[in-house]
DNA sequence: TTGTAGGCGTTATCAC
DNA sequence: GTGATAACGCCTACAA
């Protein structure tokens, strides 16, 4: 083995190059290559000797002139936004472990990123231009999101988790937000719910927009919307106004006998609320939430759960062909697929819980 | 500019290399080298008409080639865990992005990986051996931990957060956790408690004993122990926990006024057992949690919050001279500096809410 | 001050 | 079936 540690201690004194497997199998270098990369093309014995080399001295292949060989980094960048503080919602965290693990399963690296939202569109540039990553996954992208494009003309392979409402020219996996509040809704109609609330966001957000439709859309097939009709508030995302809100219909006079939030935390104000006018979550009023956040599950909140794992292998597999090096060896992309669907929406699933799981009493 | 597109399609285009700046400007390879590496060997104009063609083909060296040449990939590797289903406590967001920023403040990326516990190791060793990482970032290392021995031998630098009991041989950074629940104990105490009870986990993680420790020496400082020694209780990390233990203690014959828990998880068990009883937590009973959790936040939790960012930030600095890219063009180490201190603990601050924030009524 | 040469570790191509 | 050659992009000598 080359000694090439210049004496900065012991971290660096084990590099093995294939050259030092070469010299110990008594071969070239290139035969090294082959039993890793083409080993139909060795020899079985010669392979064999390889093979007993390797294993000694615990080759692998260098990553960085890998790299440099294929022009391609197999690294995918990934930016992680800052902890929220009045809301619950840290769906980021479930998602970058399913990411991580999809691209794992490609051979490739995640390789994270703290942005400061001025110069954000320069660092993906930089992380591009630099080579240091073949493609990026985005995520959180809403209505009109100018990050997509900005990536997009960067010439740089991405991703989107979520829409920007034109989204025809790039990749991207969604959640099916209406079909995540419409199963909530016909969950709560089949336990007998008549008065069904909603607690939404502000209009304007796409995802609130068609959380809100999923609900609309199915008390409206089950002949309910117009009773129901004006049970539709909206805030911002914090518990307080989960509970100053359902407070608002709760002191209806036909309150509601289930409320639907589109998130936890909004849900989770909705329980306080229900508790602090002495009413029991479960019997006396039904509560849905949404992102099945750990906090559902320690309240014992019903949530619609997003299938962040499956949106991870989703978005990878979409991405496959894109990256340099795609699939295994093959030249990436013959010229006629380029019409493949680019866009998926994916169904959650709702987690039933003591919060909604009892019938209506009457 | 050299026109390498394999006919790929756009992403690979545009890789602009040295040699395309020295044609634009007229200049070998090396000088555009020299601008960006030792400007002050050029001159002037020569470094002027350089840096147009640098601007104007939005120039950026190549990470792998750069990484080849330095035996130096200038990445840190950090292993994510899964979300945990029943705990709040997600320190690990936040940990996670406060490490990226330190760690791109040195001009370095953050590799994120998801390990199957069983071969945790082998992953990190081929991380190492391959050159994709420089050093580590061991997260939640607690008593016992095999994992820095584990590295230690892979001879890949690292820094762990955490503790085993016998880590000298290894750059570690702590929270001072004893420090922590002493300050929320004085907090107490000053607010005219004298009952504090104190709800923990199991003796045996180390992490745990520490927080139940200044819990203890702190009463004992106030002449308060003897009363409140039997108001130590434990349990797993869980919110019904919480609410249990603290059920306990509330029927004592003589309950605690204040509750310290060594988790906001079990602290919000703690809120609940309280309301549940009809208490108002913060006037018939204060609540001081730990970790200082978004749930914290939302439910007006005092809490004890760990200066993560300041432990990122302390790692980085403690982990920079063993890098091979260290500092700067330095040989890294002169022989001399290797007995500098190891390890460095931290303190955490209490941040105060309403949960605790009134004085007793008598 | 600038240019020339060589090599970091890998692999594709092409002889043999 | 195996080995020599070259190139990926960069940087550190050394030479001019």
């Amino acid at each position: 083995m080359v000694e090439r540690d210049s004496g900065r201690g012991d971290s660096v004194a084990s590099m093995v190059s294939i050259a030092d497997v070469a010299a110990i199998a008594g071969v070239s270098r290139q035969t090294v290559s082959n039993v890793l990369n083409a080993p139909h093309r060795v020899r079985p014995d010669t392979r064999q000797r390889v093979e007993a080399a390797i294993e000694s001295l615990g080759y692998q292949p260098n990553r960085a002139a890998q790299a440099l060989r294929a022009q391609a980094a197999r690294v995918i960048g990934y930016r992680i936004e800052p902890v929220r503080v009045d809301s619950l919602t840290t769906v980021q965290d479930r998602f970058l472990h399913a990411l991580a693990e999809a691209v794992q399963a490609i051979d490739h690296h995640l390789l994270v990123f703290a942005v400061d939202p001025d110069d954000e569109i320069s660092i993906y540039a930089r992380l591009h231009r630099t080579g240091t990553v073949d493609a990026f996954v985005l995520d959180g992208i809403g209505e009109g999101d100018p990050r997509p494009g900005q990536v997009l003309r960067l010439g740089a392979p991405f991703a989107a988790f979520g829409r920007t409402g034109h989204d025809s020219d790039h990749l991207w996996v969604d959640i099916d937000d209406a079909a995540g509040t419409a199963a909530a809704a016909r969950h709560l109609v089949a336990r007998g719910h008549r008065r069904i609330g909603f607690i939404g966001w502000p209009e304007g957000s796409g995802v609130g927009d068609r959380r809100a439709a999923g609900w609309r859309t199915t008390l409206d097939k089950h002949g309910l919307l117009a009773e129901c009709a004006d049970l539709d508030l909206r805030g911002e995302d914090a518990v307080a106004n989960g509970a100053r809100l359902a407070a608002v219909l709760l002191d209806r006079p036909q309150p509601p006998t289930a409320v639907m939030a589109v998130s936890d935390t909004l849900a989770v104000g909705v329980m306080q609320a229900a508790r602090d006018r002495g009413l029991v979550v479960g019997r006396d009023l039904a509560v849905v939430g949404f992102d099945d956040t750990p906090t559902a599950g320690v309240f014992d909140l019903s949530s619609v759960r997003q299938p962040l794992e499956a949106v991870a292998r989703c978005i990878v597999r979409a991405l496959l062909p894109r990256l340099p090096a795609g699939g295994s060896h093959a030249p990436a992309h013959p010229e006629e697929a380029t019409s493949e669907p680019v866009g998926r929406l994916l169904a959650p699933t709702l987690v039933v819980r003591a919060s909604s799981a009892a019938a209506t009493p009457c």
